[in-house]
RNA sequence: GGGCGCGUAGUUCAGUUGGUUAGAAUAUCUCGUUUACACCGAGGAGGUCAGAGGUUCGAGUCCUCUCGCGCCCACCA
């Protein structure tokens, strides 16, 4: 065992033991107890980033203390298919070659991104790997995979006969980048500054002669304005008095291309707004649209699918939008009907995949019907069948599902899973594309001919479904469904879902929703959200930023520990992350600590500390404080550890241990250890405190632990890996609150001393007599008993222990609870700073002395107050009184 | 426009159902002896718990308002 630790080359040996065992579907105990959990399959283009390193070492550490607990866990990894991002990387790639998809055609593209997913696809699954993740690997699953492509076909079918799938033309978001459609959830708002460009349009009069004068325009305003050359009509509130004038008037002429405009008169526009007056272009805008549906209005789409104008766009046809944008204000401009634009900040939808704007588009597309989908979803959280971690999540959840609007589920790419609904090609009319279910069959597999006509010209829906249409099914896709496999019935539902904020509607909200509808329950029991990853300035990571700090980085320059250890401590429940590269030495530290105290530990392992339990040795009463005392500390650190853990409190359980390990044990433990550890008890219980220590923090720093652990003496019928041992069980008798009493007074006689010889500048190496007064015998007794720990601690040479000790002449005082201590100055003494020092403890127990005192008097608080909190009270002020009472008399002396 | 979260030591954060003297880590200062560890040990200093009011015997914790910061949702063109 070298000196440093080096996480590198033992992180990798560990890993290749684990696998070479098959230990991450091992069970440790003969239990039938199940634990799954599922697992966000990441995106198979992506790379780990540190939202994911936080993810998955929270399953992690769940899995494996739920392994040690004796459960049969399940945790499946895979990943999605990610449709949108993996077809632009390809076709990135393809570009590269100078070629298009189109080039390909699609079967020789997907063939492409197959490919592509042969090389590249398990890059983030090796990264798992190196994060110490116990997934089962031989499990592992793709969202494209036979099985799981074959549930989503299944769920297709059976929503659309259950009538909750359906085909309809609307105003979708429509990316106009990667021309697709895209749900409500992946148009990500964000606030631009645009424009409220304000324009006339020319105002046709009933029975009007010749060409309107110059007051007979009507003013719009717009922030679109490329949009205009889809206008059908103009609305204005019916209340809205400014307007009344267009009550006798007929028409209004669209600018350019002087189409007639209809006036329309709607309470849905509000007079706040703009001019009050609204451009009415149904293809463009969902408002529009549903006005348009109201007013039986034409919808005129006026964009191709890349977001350039078409022919009705006449001049402007070819432009981009944002070019077209400009070129109708310059018109607009010349022809005198342009008036002004007003800046105007607003919320624009962008493809969250390529960050383009989103333009909303009139489209052919498929969509889920959310709404009685969401009615046993949201019960199952209102009756906490389904629990958040941290609660107040629910109220996000059941706003969102309360509200919830249908699910645009085709995309137009081509890698994905194709839709299975095929069109008759001799009864399908596809003009009439709203709810025409002639011609269209909708099955698993190629219908040979048309169940009408029995036509055979059939062909495939070419769209693709949206890649969370087979993520949301993952929970049971992933065991077999729809087969009735012993997974199944094994560990669904699963236990548990860890994940951050961001996906709760794409994923966690539909994987409920699935789960009731497809499985009849619920897909997990608990949900735990845990926070966004930021850098220390609280912003997200991204690559425009530059603000990345990569997981493999951290692992490389701390170790897998370290970062895991890290990010757990600080990861409160329910708060985002705040990160820095120097948050991670905090767990490099510890590693290094823990490291070196274990050298210590087995190079004082002369005796055979095998087979000697420490139940018997607590049993027979014959150890001494300090091992008593380290054995109690352990089982109540076990005990809160746990506790931590069930409740995902797992900061907490991290803090613990390392308050555990480092003060309690290094710090004090060892330090006393040193008197007797030629004693085989005491390397006993050194050998059992250090191995059980290593397994409460096995979950967290698997690497290390197993390491050291490797490194122990065992029984020769130990388990071979710390990863299948068990976690240890809370022992009452291990615990002992009297020796934690005694043993916390000599750890502060022991400060107070240290704390003394610092005050007085005492050399180090000096060796000191003390003295102590205390109230009762048996403090002398257990004083007496404990003071080799003092003297060796403390640097004491003589300690005297009495009831009657008077305080010497000149003498460093400090106050114990009921005791004092004296330490004697002879030569080195400054009698006027310890005047001034005296006084203002004095000074200080006083100020206390009276908020006691005061509380004490009050009637209400002595009456009313639980009679164990005034007790309290009234004890601490019986120990301030004496306190100060011996300051004085001290004072009085000196 | 609606909803949520956060303001606690120089900094980054903990603080369970209100209850003894508000805790860590890190930075800083002093010192450094001892059979693991300088990625270390000992000791010190550092807080009007954002502000104002209220409930209570008792508030960092509960309520109301104000100020500052962040996030999510939403078809105001």
């Amino acid at each position: 065992m070298s000196n440093a630790y080096d996480p590198k080359e033992v992180e990798q040996k560990i890993y290749a033991l684990w696998e070479k065992n098959k230990f991450f579907h091992a069970k440790t105990g003969t239990d039938k107890k199940k634990y799954s959990v599922v697992i966000p399959p990441p995106n198979v283009t992506g790379i780990l980033h540190m939202g994911h390193a936080l993810n998955n070492t929270i399953q992690d550490i769940l899995v494996r203390y739920k392994r040690m607990q004796g459960f049969e866990v399940l945790w499946m990894p895979g990943t999605d298919h990610a449709g949108i991002a993996t077809q632009n990387v390809v076709e990135k790639k393809l570009k590269a070659e100078k070629k298009r998809k189109e080039d390909l055609g699609r079967e020789k593209f997907i063939e492409n991104v197959w490919q592509w997913k042969e090389k590249y696809g398990s890059t983030i699954i090796n990264q798992l790997k190196r994060l110490g993740c116990s997934c089962d690997w031989d499990r592992e699953r793709f969202t494209m995979d036979e099985g799981l492509s074959n549930a989503v076909k299944e769920v297709f079918v059976d929503l659309y006969n259950r009538d909750l799938i359906y085909r309809g033309t609307y105003i979708i978001n429509w990316c106009p980048r990667c021309r697709t459609a895209l749900s409500d959830e992946e148009a990500e708002h964000m606030d631009i500054d645009g424009a409220f460009y304000h324009i006339k349009y020319p105002i046709i009069r009933k029975n009007q002669q010749g060409n309107p004068t110059k007051d007979d325009y009507v003013v719009v305003a717009t922030t679109r304005p490329e949009t205009m050359l889809g206008d059908v009509a103009i609305c204005v509130n019916p209340k809205d008095k400014r307007y009344k004038h267009l009550k006798d008037a007929q028409e209004v002429t669209l600018p350019i291309l002087n189409r007639k405009l209809k006036i329309i008169f709607d309470e849905e526009v509000d007079v706040e707004v703009g001019t009050g007056v609204l451009k009415v272009t149904p293809a463009h805008d969902p408002v529009d649209f549903e006005l348009g549906k109201k007013y039986g209005l034409e919808e005129i789409n006026v964009m191709n699918e890349d977001a350039t104008i078409n022919a009705i766009g006449g001049e402007f046809e070819g432009m981009d939008r944002f070019e077209a944008r400009e070129a109708i204000i310059n018109k607009l401009k010349q022809m005198g009907l342009f008036v002004k634009s007003e800046v105007h900040r607003h919320a624009v939808g962008h493809c969250y995949r390529c960050n383009t704007m989103v333009e909303p588009r009139l489209s052919p597309q498929w969509f889920v019907k959310m709404k009685p989908l969401a009615v046993p979803a949201i019960k199952a959280v209102e009756k906490d069948e389904i629990n958040f971690y941290p609660k107040r999540w629910e109220k996000v959840y059941l706003n969102w599902m309360n509200n919830i609007r249908d699910w645009c589920i085709s995309r137009q790419i081509w890698w994905g899973h194709r839709i299975p609904v095929y069109y008759c090609q001799n009864c399908y009319d596809d003009k009439d594309l709203t709810d025409n279910r002639r011609g269209v069959i909708v099955s698993k597999t190629k219908p040979e001919k048309c169940p009408e006509c029995k036509g055979t010209d059939i062909k495939q829906e070419e769209d693709v479904l949206d890649t969370w249409f087979s993520s949301w099914l993952w929970p049971f896709s992933t065991m077999g469904w729809p087969q009735k496999t012993k997974e199944l019935h094994e560990f669904y539902p699963t236990s548990m879902l860890a994940t951050a904020q961001d996906i709760i509607f794409f994923w966690v909200a539909r994987m409920i929703m699935a789960g009731y509808a497809f499985m009849g329950k619920a897909p997990f029991k608990d949900i735990y959200i845990h926070g966004i990853v930021r850098d220390d300035k609280g912003r997200k990571m991204s690559k425009s930023i530059g603000n990345i700090i990569d997981p493999l980085d951290i692992i490389d320059k701390f170790g897998t520990d370290a970062l895991r250890f890290s990010i757990i401590s600080i990861t409160a429940q329910g708060q985002d992350i705040f990160l820095s590269e120097k948050k991670f030495e905090v767990g490099r530290n510890f590693a290094n600590k823990l490291w070196n105290a274990s050298r210590f530990v087995k190079m004082n392992l002369k005796e055979d500390v095998i087979g000697v339990s420490l139940e018997d040795l607590v049993k027979c009463g014959k150890l001494n404080s300090a091992d008593r005392w380290i054995i109690s500390r352990f089982y109540k650190t076990a005990d809160e550890v746990s506790k931590y853990l069930e409740t995902y409190k797992l900061n907490d359980a991290a803090n613990r241990i390392y308050e555990f390990v480092w003060h309690e044990f290094c710090d004090w433990y060892l330090e006393m250890s040193k008197l007797t550890i030629e004693q085989k008890n005491t390397q006993v219980v050194l050998y059992n405190i250090l191995e059980m220590s290593l397994r409460i923090m096995h979950p967290i720093m698997p690497f290390i632990s197993e390491e050291i652990w490797q490194g122990l003496p065992k029984e020769e019928d130990a388990k071979i890996s710390i990863m299948v041992s068990l976690w240890p069980k809370s022992k009452k008798k291990m615990k002992d609150t009297v020796i934690d009493k005694k043993m916390a007074l000599i750890i502060e006689i022991i400060q107070t001393v240290r704390n003394i010889r610092a005050n007085w500048k005492i050399e180090p190496v000096k060796f000191i007599d003390i003295a102590i007064k205390v109230t009762q015998d048996e403090e002398v007794d257990m004083i007496r008993d404990n003071q080799i720990y003092i003297k060796r601690l403390a640097r004491v040479e003589n300690i005297t222990v009495s009831t009657t000790v008077e305080k010497p002449e000149h003498a460093g005082v400090a106050v114990i609870g009921d005791l004092e201590l004296f330490v004697p100055l002879k030569g080195v003494i400054d009698i006027d700073r310890e005047k001034l020092r005296l006084n203002d403890l004095i000074d200080e127990l006083k100020k206390k002395l009276n908020l006691v005192s005061d509380r004490l008097e009050k009637g209400d608080f002595v009456n009313k107050a639980p009679e164990k909190i005034v007790n309290m009270e009234k004890e601490r002020k019986n120990v301030l009184e004496t306190e100060i009472s011996g300051l004085e008399k001290n004072l009085a002396q000196l």
